[in-house]
DNA sequence: CACGCGTGGCG
DNA sequence: TCGCCAAGCGT
């Protein structure tokens, strides 16, 4: 995609007017803006909330003023530091690379895109921001809100997980990125995504480049960006007949291996027809024939959705031999629990205990 | 490309 | 109440 000389100009104008009135200049890392203090602004923002970062920032740097204490630092007091914070292999990258900066480049963090990737911790879009924020070299940078203000503006399809879309996304930031004043124009680039181009409600009338966001003037502004589908899970039904007779319910082991292995669970069936013909094969005389009401029992990868049906039954002709083949047991409702359930079964026992049948 | 990484805020 | 998500990166 190739973005108009003058688009790009009327931009990058409008964005950087915009900042001078409204964007966010007092944050403590905006002030005395060097590499090293816009640096660890940019880690711990990493995923978290600007407001939740402040007062650690401001603890940071009271501790570790500049690279050079932070490189002499006790690797413990560094991680206390960012007890709470949470990403702490963060915390420990960035150590690491405060200790390269000054082993390496003689405490003076490297100029180039290429050096600060290079530097654990710090990607493509972190040694961006770090470059331009504090060194007004003009460099794009690509986090979460100028992402979702680029995939609004020019209609990005997909998800962020895609590498053609972030491909694209880096193509259109890089089209974009003014050669001066890149400053307050990433500042504000963020500023704009998190604040007025949010990701739900966005307040498209404060938008300074509103007149360029082709999702607004299709009116299609709540359709991006694409979420990335969520895996359905499948979904299986089946139906599990609780057995009862006089206090006891019969139970079954599963096979030693797969899904809740050897365990104590009821039968189960794919459908109710099946569990019918089931009973007439056993010939039970049936008291009591209950459907209750269907569990949801979510696993890693699928739901099971339990549709137990209560059978008390009377005739004990079969009882025992039932319980002489297939693993089958009679489990007395009063006694202690001595072997594995599974949660839905436990559940499912439960209830059948408060119902207090047919003792 | 998917996943793990941590925590707090929010609708 | 709870699933979703927020200034990404490393594997």
């Amino acid at each position: 995609m190739h973005i108009d000389s003058a688009v790009k100009d009327h931009f990058s104008d409008k964005i950087i007017q915009w900042h001078g009135q409204f964007g966010r200049k007092h944050l403590p890392w905006q002030h005395n803006r060097t590499p090293y203090r816009v640096w660890v602004s940019e880690i711990m923002l990493q995923q978290t909330q600007v407001a939740t970062v402040i007062g650690y920032y401001q603890r940071f740097m009271d501790k570790f003023p500049n690279v050079q204490a932070l490189a002499a630092g006790d690797s413990d007091d560094v991680l206390h530091l960012w007890t709470g914070l949470g990403y702490y292999a963060s915390a420990r990258n960035l150590h690491k690379a405060a200790k390269t900066v000054v082993d390496k480049f003689g405490g003076e963090f490297p100029t180039t895109l290429e050096a600060m990737e290079a530097l654990p911790g710090i990607g493509r879009s972190t040694a961006g921001a770090i470059l331009s924020l504090a060194l007004d070299i003009p460099l794009p940078i690509l986090d979460g809100n100028v992402k979702r203000v680029m995939a609004r503006c020019f209609m990005v399809e997909g998800w962020y997980g895609q590498a053609k879309v972030m491909q694209q996304l880096w193509d259109i930031v890089e089209q974009l990125t003014p050669t001066k004043d890149i400053q307050p124009y990433n500042q504000a680039m963020m500023d704009i995504g998190a604040t007025i181009c949010t990701r739900s409600k966005p307040d498209c009338d404060a938008c300074p480049v509103s007149e360029h966001c082709q999702a607004h003037n299709n009116d299609r502004i709540t359709e991006f960006p694409h979420k990335k589908p969520k895996k359905v899970k499948p979904v299986r039904t089946e139906y599990w007949p609780l057995v009862v007779h006089q206090g006891q319910i019969m139970l079954n082991q599963r096979p030693p291996s797969g899904i809740w292995g050897g365990l104590y669970s009821f039968n189960a069936f794919d459908d109710e027809r099946a569990v019918k013909e089931y009973n007439d094969v056993k010939s039970w005389d049936v008291k009591t024939w209950q459907e209750l009401p269907e569990m949801k029992h979510i696993f890693t990868h699928f739901q099971l959705n339990i549709r137990p049906i209560l059978i008390v039954i009377q005739d004990h002709q079969y009882l025992m031999s039932i319980a002489d083949s297939n693993q089958s047991i009679w489990y007395k409702l009063d006694d202690e629990l001595s072997f594995g359930v599974p949660t839905p079964v436990l559940k499912l026992i439960k209830q059948i205990k408060q119902l207090k049948l047919d003792k």
